[in-house]
DNA sequence: TTTAGCACTCATCTTTTAAGAGTGCTAACA
DNA sequence: TGTTAGCACTCTTAAAAGATGAGTGCTAAA
């Protein structure tokens, strides 16, 4: 008997997709009538109900309040994403809008960031959040040191993607500015073309040769050690917070108010997406966060790699009832651009 | 009699800064038998009543209608800050934790002004507006090329002051990287210690003998005139759009939407800003404001300078019921700091 | 000039009522 | 045996109807 092998039979997930689809469109509980008409099922209400009342037995479908329509349940959702999805393409407007900007000049390179976090919040009307790569990959192209009083210096790192960091930092006691700046010119010279992480594990050992001050080293080397890490820090770019207001689910100032303070706070929402990091998209439903924070809401991934080292990651995280055939196949296609950019960056 | 000479009487006085007392604090519509029983004014609640009609009458206060309290009109919001604002310090705990942020080791100089905004709508629950100086002033100290691909450089220009401003920039038909590279040295040399401004003006055209080239010199010059023009840029950061949702006045999803889409447009804000910009502080409520987005909002501002030269503003934005005291006294108190923190970098 | 008293107005809260959507169950039907 | 019509019942939501109470404005007395 399939229907014990599937679980759901053929018609079980007809009627499934059917209330999630409607869900997603309507904000509303579907109730089987409704469902019967719009939907061309072929059966009566009546039998839907009866087919919804399984569904509910066995987790997909949850009651609200007796006498309400259903709603689906993270279970039903998941089941939904897993094989009922219909697929959604980018619309060609929606492409339009894309291209258009990813060809326009563009300043600096944290504005592709930032815009890959405002474009996909402006389409799926939720919240994104773009977590650009740390740059350990990154060739290293120079680093300068700036005075800026008499302890601190302006540390400024540059690779040749184009990423440029810029850091103050506090000199250790002791040390001259005219030292660094002696450093810097014997770091340049060496390292030049190693990726971050390379100097941070073999490279800049190599160059201890070049100083003589057995102290100088020391010193100088806490300091470029530190403006090197600047490099590898991740940023998080956040979008949407506007736009999600559109969504029913935050008509309440309380929730609002509750997820913006949650998404202001960098280091979870960082933690996060590094925890969600799949091999490409990845969708978490409802109950399935781990964070307590995010029990009713959906957050779909997607990672960039280049060359097969992990760059970064783009989501979008709304409330579990989501267009994810939509939010999937625009992270899917926003992902591939970002790696072009970024990959032309590299070139 | 003085009371044609000033409009209002010593008791009118203090029957309005008792209802903006009240109401700033309640945000309900006051009426005559609680502001009797809270404020001890020694007179009847009908006598109040009596004065509140006058204040009414003379457009201090507004009626929402028939029975039910008084609302401090823009009218009467003006009076009360002109004259009878209680002088209202920061606190020693809020100063407490201004004066630990603002010792603590600043990064990046972005993050004064992050942290600026950040803490003004913290203290004063309301959004925050920080508008970063132009660098129009600081003093020229480096201009960078860095080759990004056939068609691009990242230029980087740095100034004394430790602002650091990148961009890239498409090189002009014909022009080869390494002409930019001597420019920039020849650039360098010429027109370290200049402030931007007067490079513009006059330096540029100096140096212009130094350049044989005359083709070279007219493309290079438009790019570099690019490069000098984005440390001219003001940025504007923005702080507290999640604290503004405790204010009573934002418990309505589609006022926050509005704001927050308002909020978003930053030459919008820019542009108000700058229309605001006055000696020291300047208050501007509810219908004085040219703008109608924020006919029912007040924004205070205040302006800091260095030797004389306009730096940038800073400035509270909320309901024309705000405490008013408390933010002018709170963005003066900022205002030193974050003159003094560019001072120092300036040394 | 001040104040007490009183009628009157509204917003708001609560209760009531009505409507409507939806369910679950039973019994009939193919 | 699966499907469907019918029906009683539940529960939300919207609208209507009172009830409450804060507040006003006016008048007349102190």
């Amino acid at each position: 008997m399939p229907e014990k092998l599937y679980e759901l039979d053929e018609r079980k997930q007809r009627v499934l997709k059917a209330v999630i689809d409607d869900y997603i469109e309507s904000a509303e509980p579907v109730g089987s009538r409704a469902l019967a008409r719009k939907h061309d099922l072929g059966v009566s209400p009546a039998t839907i109900r009866n087919e919804m009342a399984d569904l509910e037995m066995l987790g997909y479908l949850q009651h609200l309040h007796t006498s309400s329509g259903r709603v689906p349940s993270s279970k039903g959702y998941r089941f939904y994403v897993d094989g009922l999805i219909p697929p959604k393409p980018v619309s060609d407007e929606e492409k339009a809008l894309i291209d258009r900007w990813y060809k326009s000049r563009v300043q600096r390179i944290d504005q592709v960031f930032e815009e890959t976090a405002r474009l996909i919040s402006a389409i799926t009307k939720n919240v994104s959040l773009v977590l650009a790569p740390q740059m350990t990959q990154a060739q290293f192209r120079c680093l300068q040191f700036l005075p800026l009083d008499a302890r601190r210096v302006i540390t400024v790192l540059m690779t040749d993607a184009g990423f440029i960091e810029n850091k103050i930092l506090e000199m250790p006691d002791g040390a001259e500015f005219e030292d660094f700046q002696r450093m810097a010119a014997v770091i340049n010279e060496n390292l030049a073309g190693h990726t971050l992480k390379s100097i941070e594990h073999h490279a800049l050992a190599q160059i201890r040769d070049e100083i003589r001050d057995e102290g100088l080293y020391d010193s100088a080397l806490s300091i470029i050690q530190r403006a090197l890490d600047s490099g590898k820090q991740e940023r998080l770019y956040l979008g949407g917070t506007t736009k999600m207001l559109e969504q029913p689910e935050y008509h309440d100032v309380e929730k609002v108010k509750h997820m913006l303070m949650t998404l202001e706070e960098e280091e979870l929402m960082k933690d996060i997406l590094r925890a969600h990091i799949g091999d490409g998209l990845e969708v978490t439903i409802g109950q399935e966060n781990e964070d307590s924070h995010f029990k009713d809401s959906s957050i779909i991934t997607a990672t960039y790699h280049l060359d097969g080292e992990l760059l970064g990651t783009i989501a979008v995280l709304g409330p579990t009832r989501m267009e994810y055939a939509k939010a999937m196949s625009l992270l899917e296609y926003m992902n591939n651009n970002l790696t072009n950019v970024i990959k032309r960056f590299h070139w």
